[in-house]
DNA sequence: GATGAATGAGTCTTCATTCAT
DNA sequence: TATGAATGAAGACTCATTCAT
């Protein structure tokens, strides 16, 4: 009838806890990126980051000196990698600017529209009231560099003669829009309604990119309308 | 034929969402609604909202039982008006259907993302996993049914034969999208960037339309591919 | 067996609270001093200081804006009136100088050394490390003003040919500490010891009378020592 | 009927507080007075009190049993080898009992006015509601043999004639303020004052002594005063 | 022994909510 | 009805103490 002894004589000696200095942070910064996406800044308890993390709540405080650092942190430690990595990997190459564009479409689907930056975004933009420092962190360090790399390739398209010309810089966000909208509803609302409403990444994707492409070769403005 | 007065004596209208009674400060609810946007629903102290108004703390609780009453109530009078009039008034035609699509465009950016509803659209999304009912609503009484006359036009386009056929739910993501991420956009980053680095609305709009109607012409798939 | 009703029908009603928007700021200071002064600042409890004034924590608040804000303020409002009172009391007269002092010596002890400025003082001594500013607002405003008062009355005995010359400003600190410590102990070592060991006040002050006015009657220096 | 020795294997000496072993780092309590004596007790950090003395937090558990225990043996190691040393050399003499006086006065400065002792004495002064028992400690241990001397010498002067007859328990409170609040003042106030309002000690302490003598040559009280 | 990571009770502080006025 | 003083539960943060390493 009593609980068996949680250490009885024999048994291997179950620590209370692990000094794990190196994998902390990074712990506590996954806990804190989901419930800070969840919740938002103000209604995430720090409490609550430990427990996800596993640790007790003054843990927190040796790796994070405040509840903003820890959102900064997490702001920024969630970027930068992602960044880093996708600034490697973007490069030219001798294929036709419709394929650069696809790909570039799709990859940034996979690194960024599908990955936990996609709910950093949605975060980002609801505090950029509350945290305007982050918000430009965020802009330069994630929609200029990746609004470049865009740029970048429909001016090759012009300029090869692949695309009709467009204005950049509006092409750039009227392009981006679908897949950003697309990645943060997966955080939002998404979450809430019946999958059934809801199109597949895959065929969005797709029609995006025909979408985009179709306005690409033809543009838009001089073609005579159907039926006039 | 027009609505019910939506308070008399005897009335008939049963909205789904409870109407309080005309006299309740608006003041009371602008004020809430800045603020909610502004900062979040965490965010946001009560004492600030009373004193936007011009009223103290305790009015506050006349008339609305609790902040996430008030904060429901925000959401849905801000709403409510909106759909209503907008209900009204998109109605049918003999016009070209890339008329109606552009007036839809048009119409949409006036009303809603000019509007006050644009800063409600991204509190409710940065909400959405505190408040799901809200989002829920939202979705209910503004996603839903804006999409479905977009998809009333894009049907009747194709039908007439003015459009090539396409996805008609994937299309209706894929071009409020621009719309919406633009409109949440300028209560986010675009209170925090120089004005330099932005896209004018009107400037959007356009290439918007243009970009909508040049894959409503020729598709996306069928042409072959430029180098092909 | 059941305990009485509380509100029985038919009593009175007993308010929970009152509203005493005046009254409280002396209250809570009244409570933060003697606490203060039984404590220290540090092992003050904010709990205790609102309990003490028979209110909750969080009315505190409503007065003061932090701990260290309450800590200034009892500092500043317990002097602040005792030296206005002092200054517009001291003044001059035709009597002789030592009677003079002696008075000054009485009414000290009787303005200073027996309120709770004394304790203050105490407070003010230990905490003069971590509040810097508020042990130069004591200097300012205390010892150096009460200094003054003390000089002049030494430079008046002097010049007058009642008192042997002396140094004044080491005499000032030399009459002073006898009072000061005398006061000081009260709130400290006192409180603990048997009143045995004790020397009354009243007997003290007379002791140190009669000492400072021989020294000013016959100087220390000038005269043959005992046996030499 | 002793108590059986607690310190066993020829150890004669058997202290009020019991003495730990000779290995202790003395830095830790020289840390540890330090940071008391400028913060107070409460103030003071275990964390900062290793950091001075050049180990980490854990270590000082393995001297001290709680932060409570380190103040104890503060106090204690502070004030036993003083107070030790004191009454080996304090003793008497053929000299004369003004003499006898003055020396006193300066030794005194010397082994504790100028000391660590003098800011113990205030950190003690201020912790005394706190920390009753180490109050009484001191009191017993420092102020009273303290005080004793002092009457000894005071009591041979009157017996061989060399002073007036004065209250020997008011006077020991009376001579024994200016330096002991001298000494304290030399750990607050003065730490922060510009040193020109200072009165430096050596010019204090002859000051000093010239009041003291000047009364017991005299007395204060049969002599007529001036213009009587 | 020594270290310092981990803990969690305890404090200050905020703010939604209540209620005397 | 309107006010704003008062409340107290809740949350950020600290730091004495423990204990795995």
């Amino acid at each position: 009838m009593t609980p068996p002894d949680p250490t009885p004589a024999g048994t291997a000696h179950v620590p209370r806890w692990e000094r794990r200095k190196e994998s902390r942070p990074a712990e506590l910064l996954a806990a804190a990126l989901e419930l800070f996406v969840e919740r938002g800044y103000a209604a995430t308890r720090l409490d609550e980051v430990a427990a996800r993390a596993g640790v007790s709540k003054g843990t927190l405080y040796l790796y994070f000196e405040s509840k903003e650092e820890l959102f900064k942190a997490v702001v920024r430690e969630t970027i930068v990698p992602l960044i880093d990595a996708y600034r490697r990997d973007v490069e030219g190459s001798g294929e036709p600017s419709a394929v650069l564009l696809e790909r570039f479409f799709r990859e940034w689907w996979e690194r960024f529209g599908a990955t936990r930056l996609a709910g950093l975004a949605k975060l980002i933009i609801a505090e950029a009231g509350n945290f305007p420092e982050v918000a430009r962190f965020f802009h330069d360090e994630v929609i200029e560099p990746n609004g470049a790399v865009l740029a970048a390739i429909i001016e090759r398209g012009v300029a090869r003669g692949e695309f009709v010309p467009v204005d950049v810089r509006t092409s750039v966000h009227l392009w981006m829009a679908p897949l950003v909208l697309k990645a943060i509803w997966a955080h939002s609302l998404d979450a809430l309604c019946p999958a059934a409403s809801r199109v597949e990444p895959e065929e969005f994707l797709v029609a995006h990119a025909r979408l985009v492409l179709a306005s690409l070769r033809h543009g838009g403005e001089a073609q005579p309308r159907p039926g006039c």
